[in-house]
RNA sequence: GGGCCAGUAGCUCAGCUGGAUAGAGCACCUCCCUUCUAAGGAGGCGGUCAAAGGUUCGAAUCCUUUCUGGCUCACCA
């Protein structure tokens, strides 16, 4: 209707004023409770222009508008803004033309480009946490939303499955893992202990004696024994030492840490770790099965969460199959200018005409750093999809110096596609408590937290007493959906850009600005067309401003996931789909459909409700959210 | 210190490229189930939009400065 008016007052402006009209002039906005009008056009640009009294331009264009437009029943001009009223029908043939298309707000899968979205990206190191969570709903209704937007997306994710990290792990599981009576170091089978638990108990295994280890060196340095340490290490530990006493109180903790490093660095764990990284990179046989054999224990726990998540992949990317090819990207660019190297050896790519610093690219030990691996791992991925438009990476903003960097270096690479790529840089999650950090013990974890969401659904519903005819399948189906729909709206309905509070109570709400209360809505609506045999086409009939406003409310739709594609937001999504729902409510509460007693009327009721709720769903699946017929 | 991001009701958040008297939820206080699911609805209380300048018909929104908080500037990932 927007564009419709726009049109024509622009066609026909000069005819009414005599001059031309840019077409950005014209701006709507919606009318506001108090007045009377369906839309309002504000008349300040015009006013500027045309140098004459707001009541005269908004006469004149009410005056045209109506005369032309035969949707347009009514306007009225109030200081500055023409409030337009349409017409009864126009509601009406609005209704019908959402309540022909199945998939009303969805552009035609796959009739635009196509993206690839990265999203989850874990380390084998140790089990998901809230902060995942936040990037894999995000990242997965980002997928779904840019799909509605006519898209062919590809859902991926990057596995850093090789490094330091994964080392510290195995090494721990080697040296203290207990045998059990058949001689056998623990194992999720043997154990029953989830793979990814597992294997992140050995990693925190590993920092615990690191830690004691650290300790006992550093005592025995300060006692004056260096027995083990060679002569750079004496010399440096004696200097930080020195420095201290020339050093005011603020700045000992600052040499304290060094010290820590220093030991850390030299300590046997370490020294166990690094070798192991090492020979794993030189494809030892016996280290390279450890690795293999305990990343698959993380991908089999991996699973179970992602399946209670209900996201998924098609198609997974590994580092340890890409950074190779990073690293020859990298002695490419070296010839070609792009990067210089160092005396050390080492490789750098200078990038201080951007305002970024100089970057390292490649160790003076020839080995890859993070953002080697990202540059091999994207042309990798332009190799494999010939059609690859853009990727969309779902990382937190702790990392948007990185992207910055990496999409600089695949441009000077010379990949034009390069400026299209787009960090999808999200808000970290905080607690009441503060910031989640491991050594705290503050960390959320995803398994956990999803059980207690589940359980206090099954609580919650079973109170409600609407269920009680199901069975135990149907029952805790319903009770994993209302759960972590409920999860999943409270961390998609903020803005991905914003840092969020997690408040674990919050989170397990059900009522107002929550999943729960969505999904009722739909239930509710569901459980009363059940009632119903058949619909017809709407008639003609006079409808209410409660009416008007749930129909205008669904006519927003399709802008509103045009939107959330172009901004990357599912928040948008959800704050949409909140209003509808509170608009349709406040409908249900006051306005009677099953027991109208004019045929045509309830009719109209009943298609108003039902596309409600095919609009609830359709907008809650651009969320990963399911929608329940009961509940 | 350099770069980036944020600051809106007691709390958690909306507020689109500047537009009418800044909105929700939670919490607190009133009401409403002999109508279709009360996980609901109607109403009340609650704001110097961090602060100060500026841009103009008009600023929570744009610009500058200041304050506060976060992230980042690794031969970690």
């Amino acid at each position: 209707m927007e564009k419709q008016i726009k049109e024509i007052i622009v066609v026909n402006f000069k005819s009414i004023f005599g001059l031309e009209i840019q077409d950005d002039l014209i701006q709507f906005q919606e009318t506001k409770k108090e007045f009377q009008g369906d839309l309002t056009l504000v008349l300040f640009p015009l006013i500027k222009l045309l140098r004459t009294s707001p009541i005269e331009v908004g006469q004149k264009i009410g005056d045209f508008l109506k005369n032309n437009i035969s949707s347009i029943r009514d306007f009225n001009v109030v200081s500055g803004f023409l409030n337009i009223v349409l017409s009864e029908n126009y509601w009406i043939d609005s209704l019908n033309e959402i309540e022909r298309n199945v998939s009303y707000g969805y552009v035609d899968q796959d009739s635009k480009s196509t993206i690839m979205v990265e999203y989850s990206s874990p380390n084998t190191n140790k089990p998901l946490h809230l902060g995942h969570l936040r990037n894999n709903f995000l990242g997965y209704s980002v997928s779904e939303i840019l799909k509605a937007n006519g898209y062919k997306v590809i859902k991926t994710q990057i596995v850093n499955d090789r490094g330091i990290h994964i080392c510290k792990s195995m090494v721990a599981w080697n040296n203290f893992s207990p045998l059990n009576e058949k001689g056998e170091k623990e194992t999720p089978e043997n154990t029953g202990v989830k793979g990814d638990k597992l294997v992140g108990k050995y990693y925190v295994e590993f920092e615990k004696h690191l830690n004691v280890e650290i300790d006992s060196i550093i005592s025995s340095w300060k006692s004056g024994d260096f027995q083990g340490f060679n002569k750079e290490i004496i010399t440096e530990y004696t200097r930080l030492i020195k420095s201290i006493n020339k050093e005011d109180g603020k700045s000992i903790s600052k040499i304290d840490s060094k010290i820590e490093d220093l030991a850390r660095s030299n300590s046997s764990l370490m020294f166990e770790a690094k070798e192991m990284l090492r020979k794993w990179e030189n494809k030892d046989p016996e280290v390279y099965l450890l690795w293999s054999k305990m990343n698959g224990w993380v991908y089999a726990g991996f699973d179970i969460t992602y399946k209670s998540m209900g996201v998924d992949f098609d198609k997974i990317y590994y580092e340890s199959d890409t950074f190779i090819l990073g690293k020859d990207l990298v002695f490419e660019g070296l010839k070609n200018g792009v990067f210089y190297k160092k005396n050390d050896g080492s490789v750098w790519i200078d990038l201080s005409e951007y305002g970024l610093d100089q970057k390292l690219v490649l160790r003076s030990d020839g080995t890859a750093v993070y953002v080697t691996q990202d540059v091999g791992t994207a042309v990798d991925r332009y190799r494999d999809y010939i059609d690859l438009d853009r990727i969309v990476y779902t990382v937190g903003n702790e990392q948007d110096y990185h992207f910055k960097v990496l999409f600089l270096i695949l441009e000077k690479l010379g990949y034009t596609w390069a400026k299209k790529c787009f960090h999808l840089s999200y808000g970290m999650v905080d607690l009441p408590t503060g910031k989640m950090k491991s050594r705290e013990g503050t960390i959320v974890d995803a398994d956990e937290l999803i059980e207690d969401v589940i359980n206090n659904a099954k609580e919650i519903t079973q109170e409600r007493g609407h269920i009680g005819d199901m069975n135990d399948d149907e029952k805790n189906e319903l009770f994993h959906l209302i759960g972590m729909g409920g999860l999943k709206y409270y961390l998609l309905k903020v803005d991905p850009k914003k840092r969020m509070m997690f408040n674990p109570e919050d989170s397990i709400e059900l009522n107002g600005n929550t999943g729960p209360f969505i999904q009722y809505t739909h239930a509710r609506i569901k459980s009363m067309l059940r009632k119903v045999n058949h619909f017809d086409q709407i008639k003609y009939v006079s409808i209410l401003s409660e009416e008007k406003e749930i129909i205008k409310q669904l006519l927003k739709f399709p802008s509103v996931i045009k939107e959330a594609g172009e901004n990357y937001s599912p928040a948008l999504i959800a704050n949409y789909t909140y209003e509808l729902v509170k608009s349709y409510n406040s409908f249900y509460q006051a306005i009677p459909i099953l027991i109208e007693k004019n045929l045509e009327i309830k009719n109209m009721r009943l298609v108003l409700s039902k596309n409600v709720a095919k609009v609830i769903y359709l907008a809650m699946r651009l969320l990963g959210v399911q929608v329940p017929e009961r509940m």
